[in-house]
Order: C-alpha cells, then structure tokens, then sequence
DNA sequence: CGAAAATACTTGTTGAAACAACTGTCGTCA
DNA sequence: TGACGACAGTTGTTTCAACAAGTATTTTCG
C-alpha cells in the first residue's frame, strides 16, 4: 500500500481515514471529479455546462410538449436553485423558450427548440464517446453493480419526488 | 424542501439511457449531489467548503509541517485551479499561514494554525456522523465493494502524481 | 555570464452557485 | 367577496469556480 512517493519531504501521509463510510464518501467524490472532466471537456466546446446539458436533454425527451420550470427543476440530476436564470441564459442563446398561458399565470412553461434539438443532436456522439471513455474499461457486469450500489447509496436521500430516477 | 408535491402531472418520463456508460455518471453524478448536500450542512455551519476542510484535513495530516501551495493542490480530493484565493479566504480567518522561505522564494509554504486544528476538532464528530447518514444504512460488505468499484473506474484517470490515493 | 525557458504563484475578469427577500397569481374558506 | 396563505418564479447580493494573462524567481545552456 501507500506508494511510499519519492518525494523529498512530505513522508507521504498516508490517506488516512476516519471511517469506512468516509472512505467511500471520498472515493466517491474524487470518482465523480475525475469522470466529470471528460464529460465537461465535450460540453465546454459548445459552451454549455452539465446542467445546462441535463436540462436540455429532459426537455428533449418531452418535445414537442413543455414543462413548467418546477417541474425540470425537480427532474435535474442536480439540483439547482437557480432555474431562472440557468433557464434565461439558454433561452438568450434561442435553446429553448418560455411562455405563460392564461389558464394559469403562475407556471413558465419550457420548451426546447429546434436549435436547442439540433444542437443536443451535433454532440451526442460526442457525448457517448466520452461515458466510454469515462468507463469503457470496465466490464458490463461491473458497470452494473457499480449503477446498483450507487442507487442503494442514495436511495434513503430521494425525496419522494424524483422516485421517477431510483427505480428502472 | 420537504416533500409536499403531489404533483398532479409527471408521468414518471421513464429515464431512458443512451447507454450504460451514460447510466453509470447519471448515476453517479446524482448518489454524489445527494450525499455531498448532508456533509455540506455540517461545513456550513462553520462557514467552509468541501474544498476547504478538505485542504485544512491535509494541511492537518502533515502538522507541524507546511505544504506547498502546489503539493496541497494536487493532493485534494477534487482539483482546484484557483489555491491562491481559496488559501487567501482560510488565511484571511486565521486558520493557516504562509511563507515564503530564502532557500526558494518562489514557493509558499502553508501550514495549520492552532485555530485551524481546533476547528476542524470542533466539528470532527459531526462529520463522522453526517458520513454515517450517508452511507450508515449500507452493510460493510457493500461498502467496500462500493468504495473498490469507483477506484477501478477513475484508475485510468488519475494522473501519475495522485497515486497516493488511488492504492490504499 | 546572460538570454531563454521553466517554475510557482498572483491577478483580472467573467460566469455560474447559493441563499434570501420580493412580486405576481391562484385557491380557499370564513 | 375578499383576506390570507400557498404557489411559481424573479431579483439582489455575495461567494465561489474557471480560464487567461501576468509577475517573480530559479534553472538551463549556449
């Protein structure tokens, strides 16, 4: 263990951990900074963030209908307390658009647009490209535990909303 | 928050993957947005960042010795491009120090103060029971596999100087 | 030696989170 | 019907993250 680093001085302090459930805390944390940086590397060259990304690709999966911001809000796999203006920015670049119908005044409803569509489209090979390279190197029945032991991880943190993403 | 929403609408839009890879981060990215938001709530009440207790914890494992800037960077959990500010708020509080010594005045050498210590003291306990909240309801068998699956994931991410934590 | 490259940070600027406070709209029930 | 609370977003402010460019301080090497 413990890569005794040929470091002058530091005497390699040793990743101690105070617990189990620390260690896995931080192994998660370091996994999703790793991994993340791939993904990221695709989304910057358009200009968009994973959030911004998530949020076109829920509204993608309901076209052509809307979905009032709340609603997308909840669905994000992050949750943002800034819709309005994750929502502004994309709607500036013509990504999508909001309206409100006289039926109920209160509720924005989003739609993704053709631009918005279409460039969802132009990167989505690059997208998958990079979850391969993500985690290409591992084998299916790994990738499969590794999905089930992170939704047995969470599952008592879901609020009773977004159940929708749990199950499957 | 709170779970009011008996959200008349959503129809649950099945969570259609592109693929397991992409499963995999969605998964992933959402286990680590949910149980870094309970950790998170024990750091806001001392007004620090993930980021931050993490540098003061590595700051800490090698007292009564100082870090370079660099080394400390490297070493934290999730990279972080901007040291210089992130150590300046910490020392703006008194909870390390800087110094540049003659031997080579190009490197700043940080180190823990005494109140640093005692902050991270203070909340000791209940970071370790924010950990157990996050993950207490999961047998050790599985932790452990959990905690083994996400180092094989990022291994061939890691560059060559974090090593450190990759093993262990 | 002395320019040029490498090292280790700093600073500037811009963009995006986080939290709180506020506005407009709708349902409800005395 | 009309006040009150709940609902759905918006705006303001502060703080943090990211990328680029700049400043010192060694090191290298012709």
């Amino acid at each position: 263990m413990a890569k005794p680093s040929t470091n002058s001085a530091p005497p390699a302090a040793k990743q101690s951990f105070d617990s189990l459930e620390q260690e896995v805390f931080l192994n998660l944390w370091r996994t999703y900074d790793r991994v993340k940086s791939l993904e990221d590397e695709v989304f910057a060259a358009v200009s968009l963030s994973a959030q911004q990304y998530n949020a076109l690709r829920l509204l993608k999966s309901v076209y052509p209908n809307a979905m009032p911001t709340l609603v997308l809000g909840g669905r994000l796999i992050s949750r943002a307390p800034d819709m309005t203006r994750l929502l502004d920015r994309l709607e500036k670049r013509g990504l999508l658009v909001r309206e409100r119908r006289a039926e109920n005044r209160r509720v924005v409803e989003v739609r993704i647009t053709d631009e918005g569509r279409s460039l969802l489209n132009q990167i989505h090979d690059a997208v998958q490209q990079s979850h391969q390279k993500q985690f290409g190197h591992m084998s299916k029945k790994a990738l499969c535990q590794l999905a089930d032991l992170l939704r047995q991880a969470r599952q008592p943190h879901e609020d009773a909303d977004n159940l929708s993403f749990v199950d499957q």
